[in-house]
DNA sequence: TGAGTTCATGAGTTTAAGGAATGAAGTCAG
DNA sequence: CTGACTTCATTCCTTAAACTCATGAACTCA
């Protein structure tokens, strides 16, 4: 079945207007006639069902409609544009390589330091995709994925990058004094994370606070989110004390967005790995993805252990 | 100055043909002839400057630069056709929908489907909940609910959603041989299901078993389960025999994690509806959400009653 | 008031798109 | 080996889409 898409020339007519406010400049932009964008948008308008612009007295006004859908037009015809020049100016071999992976990994310590991969191997065209829990490698269209747990994937092979110290983090005014004991923790409001519910229990176990049971209430009690990057967003807004993978949050921490509410890191049992099907050891990107990172990771711990 | 762009017909035959590695079933996908999508992807590496595919004896294989390409391409078409289905869908009167709903129907077949509404209909918020039986619409805050029984519900419509048949499953080896006989299935355990107490009782008779009374002590004395997801999980893991509507194991069955005990199945009584006040038939969110059902339903009955 | 501007629309021409038919080559069962 | 079927490529023809030129209604401004 084919798709619901409007013309990419009525696209360009519309989003170029958009940006003059006048189908006549759009119109020069374009090398056409203001008579052929403004029969473009009249179709454009006609192919959504409402109008894209009000014309108020030889005026065009932006409907609110047709705002949110010029975000999204430009941003479509620059990825498609980007693509084909790219594809004319092609002349290398390295493919696409999809990485599935954790999202807040992903998006803060992983996507970050891809500018450095890409200038390596600008021939390798990344597509990252976002997986939560193990997938079955032959059904999820990814090369490689990034694995936080126990060096368990059927099929697979597992390449250890990094652990993790769990530190507990806070806004730099929320302790109204520096904490004397573990103990005192109890008194803040301590964010919760849905994804490791247990995160507080084994962090203050680990510290060794004893009789865990009878503070339960407290250790619960704090806001519940679903992704890292919100609790570390409500810690840095003072809503409270989160216990955090250091490496997620070694911006906030070199900044003094975040402070470590006590310097007693716990280092996780788990670990964070690359993942790959053993079928594809010897496919060139996946290889040389997999060089890279490991070579990125041992920098990371590296740093995170320093000699002495 | 106008942008470096094919049209973007070519952009989907391109993308169809690549999935497909044939033209002539990306033009069936496409309901267009072989020869536009040929001529499409002809013109397309005309415009490019270099093969997208190389014809190997009627055979289609991707070149590594329209691998890169497709990639971008897919990202591109599935963006431009949200922004405009969500453009054409626009009512500026989105809002929250609450749908109360039968778990195990909830969470094996409604949810499944429900990423095709929300791609569909983006500025309709769901809130899912679950109900096990019928209730006031002025007390519970729904805006619809699936209920599955008569089509009874006072002060409310109801749209009949699909009927069900109800067939005995379980795991492929639990079978010491074939059943013969409806009567051999008493051998083995049968599992219970807490909410649909009468379950083997209404199979069992409508399968034509005389005698009914005499097996009333093997018809209810396997174990009992309160949620069909974990009746069939009992029966996956080989505890015994379940009698269970066909669709909600379609997957295990399609599997082969479960298998028919006896290819006789049961035409439920009753059926599925989708029941909201009559007062808010015209409301934009339950109108679009009540067609979209309506046709989802439509699709599974089609499946599940192939013509012939 | 007249000159210039802007969006809309009619008329006519040009271009692109698509279907039907055909061709060359490949595959496979009998 | 042969005939039937399949697949991509290409020609011929028709139709739809796109575009230009010209014109009209309405607006702005010196």
């Amino acid at each position: 079945m084919r798709r619901t898409l409007p013309s990419l020339m009525a696209l360009q007519c519309f989003e170029a207007a958009v940006r003059h406010l006048s189908f006549t400049r759009a119109a020069e932009e374009l090398n056409l006639t203001q008579s052929a964008v403004s029969r473009q948008i009249r179709g454009l308008e006609d192919f959504i069902g409402r109008p894209l612009f009000e014309r108020v007295k030889q005026r065009l006004v932006l409907t609110v409609a047709g705002e949110a859908y010029a975000a999204a037009i430009q941003d479509v015809l620059d990825r498609a544009e980007a693509a084909t020049l790219q594809l004319m100016a092609y002349r290398g071999e390295g493919g696409v390589l999809t990485v599935a992976m954790l999202p807040t990994f992903g998006s803060r310590w992983l996507v970050p330091r891809l500018v450095d991969f890409s200038a390596r191997y600008p021939d390798i065209q990344l597509n990252l995709v976002t997986q939560v829990r193990p997938f079955d490698f032959d059904k999820v269209e990814a090369d490689v994925a990034i694995h936080f747990g126990p060096a368990l994937w059927p099929g697979a092979i597992c390449h250890r990058l990094m652990g993790e110290d769990i530190v507990p983090v806070c806004a730099p005014g929320l302790l109204q004094k520096p904490l004397a004991d573990v103990r005192e923790l109890l008194d803040y409001t301590l964010l919760q994370h849905t994804t490791r519910p247990q995160a507080w229990n084994d962090w203050l176990s680990a510290v060794g606070l004893q009789d865990m049971d009878t503070h339960q209430a407290s250790l619960l009690s704090g806001p519940r989110f679903e992704h890292f990057f919100m609790v570390i967003q409500a810690a840095i807004s003072g809503l409270g004390i989160a216990v955090l993978p250091q490496f997620l949050v070694a911006e906030e921490l070199a900044s003094g967005r975040l402070v470590l509410a006590l310097d007693q890191p716990v280092r996780s049992q788990h670990a964070y790995y690359l993942v790959h099907p053993a079928t594809r050891t010897d496919v060139y990107k996946v290889r040389v993805f997999r060089d890279w990172l490991l070579a990125q990771a041992a920098q990371e711990e590296a740093a995170l252990s320093p000699p002495g």
